[in-house]
Order: C-alpha cells, then structure tokens, then sequence
RNA sequence: GGCCGGGUAGCUCAGUUGGUAGAGCAGAGGAUUGAAAAUCCUCGUGUCGGCGGUUCGAUUCCGUCCCCGGCCA
C-alpha cells in the first residue's frame, strides 16, 4: 500500500442561531466544497420555518445534503446519519471535492468522528412494551433491574434518566447482555478534519438572535406550519419531530394548554437552552478553532483557516 | 379623596405565631453510544417598597409615606 495522506473533511459547527448556515453558503460559493448538513431536524419534510431551513434560493446556490428526506412520523438516528453521512463524504470526495459538514447536531459529529459501538438499534414494540412497565412499576424499578444485569451501566445512567434506561433494557433484551459489553469498538476517523466553531462571544448577542429569529419565524408563519402536522393523525408529542424546539411548544397552543404568548415565550427559552447545551459539548467534546460569529471578516477568517486544505486524493499536508 | 387587597430572587408567588427567607419558571455549569432541537444531573443573599417607632432583635407588630390593582365617591 502506498502512503496516501487522507481526504480532508471540514466541520462547520456553532449553537443554533450562531450564523453557520450562512457561513457555510459563502464558503461553497468560493471553495471547492459540499456542504453535509448534520443536523437531526432538518432531515425532516414539511418542518421548515420552525427549523430554519435554507429556502430554496439558498438551496441552489449551496446544495446541502441529508436535509428534507424524512417523512415526520419516522425516526432517525445517530447511527443512520454516521452511515449516510459516510456515503455522502466518499461521493463529494468521488468528485474532487472537499465535503463541509455543517450543522448543531454535536451527537451526530461524534457518531461520525469516534463511531458508535456495535449496538443493535432500536425496536420500538420493545420501547412501547418498557414504557408500559414503568408507567406501572415506575423507573427506579426499572433501573433496579439493570443495575441486577450490568452495574456499571446502571452506575452511568441516572435513576431519573428514563430514555437511557430504557434503551440500556431494550439492548438487553435483544442481545441478552448488558451494554456495557458492547461498548468499546469505537473507530478512528479516516480523514483529516478541520474543525471550526461559529459563535457569538457574548451569550446575550446569541439570546437576542433566538428571540429575533423565533419572533420572524412567527411573522412568516410558523404557526400556520406546526398546525399542519397537528392535524395529521399520526404525530403526537412522543414524535422526535414534534419534539423539536418551537414545534413542541406551538403543539401546546394548539392542544390548548398554553396561551400563545406563552408557547412562544417557552419556545424562546427552549432555544436558548439548546443553544446551551450544543456549547457544552463544543466545549468539552471537540478540539475546534473558535470563530467571533459577530466579526466582520468572519469569512476571510474561515477561509484562512481552511488554507491548507489540498482537494486532490494524492496531494496531502506533507508529513 | 375614602375603603379593601397587594408590594419578598430576573418573573410568578409561598413563608417567617418577631431570631434577616424558599419553591416553580427563567438563567448558569455539567453529562451525553441507534429519540439528541431528545433525555438527565448540579447550582438560590435577595436594602423581604421607603422612612420612623416598639423590641435585646423587625422582612414579620405599630405609624407614616410611595407605588400597583379593585371597589366607592
């Protein structure tokens, strides 16, 4: 085998609101780039205004892929975007391309960059069957019982925490051991990855472009497009779609739970708190070059940092 | 102008039979392996509206003033 220095892959990530997408669309249109969008909300159909989905003008300009191919009802996962992101990095890079991987979804950066251990993956009559368990027995039985199977993961997973313990349950059930014993098959990352955050230094900048972009969401009808789905019959709040943030709240509203005022004022704070935790994982998860999101030369500075990039399979950085 | 309620954490409010106070929400930090825009954990000193008085001690009782509601003029 002859030494091949590996294929560059460039990771745009930022909170929600922090100006990626933008960003991104500058840079495809002066680099040799693709953009990937990792992003777990945008992949769903018919959620467009709640999720800030680039408009179709944008769209021509810069192609993202792994966007709008999901109906609603339908689940997706870290794993699924860990393989379908893999067939698309190969296909941008079939083309002589560099792909730009662009969005806030850090779990499925992570899926993509460590891997996932060999898991099986969700069965949701296993799901429905624990949910029912623990609406008669409650939770800390639950996790009772799988600190009785595997104490580690027990030890791991609070006793509070229901999705882990159900899922940690579900693998036992089809694999019949823990999941402790599948966790360690991890790989590494085959391309040579240039990392960037986007983001404002000032958390309040960040709060008000959330209260501003959910309040032009309102205005171009965002409410119109949540009671969309409300009247299918096949969602409801247990759907990772009408979980999202602003979709869950408007849904309220619309079950009559909540005034409108206040669906909008919880969705508000429900992005500030997103944006809270994708900044925890940016901090603690990933070794990225961090950009002032509110600079004026936010471009020329992204470009800088993509300067050693070699787009051809035989050029690479020289050792 | 009179009467009745209220004025306590950024917001909504609880409470202290007088020993300087606590919930929810918001906010901050953290975790994160097939739901991840999900799920979960941790973090609460603030002239208890102002000024006087009674008291060893007042946010709590009394007086007075200010502000916000409601009713009556």
């Amino acid at each position: 085998m002859n030494e091949v220095a590996p294929l560059p892959v460039v990771f745009l990530m930022g909170p929600t609101a922090s100006g990626k997408t933008g960003l991104a669309v500058e840079l495809v249109q002066r680099l040799p780039m693709d953009i990937i969008s990792v992003d777990s909300a945008l992949v769903y159909q018919d959620m467009n205004i709640g999720t800030a989905k680039p408009d179709a003008d944008i769209l021509a300009r810069a192609p993202h892929r792994l966007i709008d191919f999901l109906d609603p009802a339908l689940s997706y996962s870290a794993a699924q975007f860990a393989s379908d992101a893999r067939r698309e990095i190969a296909d941008i890079h079939a083309n002589g391309r560099i792909p730009l991987l662009v969005g806030g979804t850090m779990l499925y950066y992570r899926a993509l960059y460590s891997g996932l251990s060999e898991l099986p993956e969700a069965v949701p009559e296993i799901r429905t069957r624990i949910d029912q368990e623990a609406s008669q027995l409650g939770w800390p039985v639950l996790h009772a019982r799988l600190a009785a199977i595997d104490a580690g993961a027990a030890a791991r997973i609070h006793p509070n925490d229901a999705q882990r313990i159900q899922r940690a349950l579900e693998i036992i059930e089809i694999t019949g051991e823990g999941p402790s014993v599948h966790t360690d098959s991890r790989h590494e990352f085959p391309y040579e990855s240039i990392q960037i955050v986007v983001n404002p230094t000032d958390r309040s900048i960040l709060h008000d472009r959330i209260e501003q972009r959910f309040m032009s969401m309102m205005a171009a009808g965002f409410l119109g497009e949540v009671e969309k789905l409300h009247q299918r019959e096949d969602l409801d709040l247990d759907k990772p779609s009408v979980r999202c943030v602003g979709y869950r709240q408007l849904w309220k509203y619309l079950d009559g739970e909540w005034s409108l005022d206040e669906a909008v004022q919880r969705g508000i704070a429900a992005t500030r708190q997103l944006a809270k935790r994708q900044l925890t994982w940016l901090r603690n998860g990933f070794q990225a070059e961090w950009l002032d999101a509110t600079t004026d030369d936010l471009l020329d500075q992204a470009i800088s940092k993509l300067g050693s990039l070699r787009m051809t399979k035989n050029i690479g950085s020289a050792p």
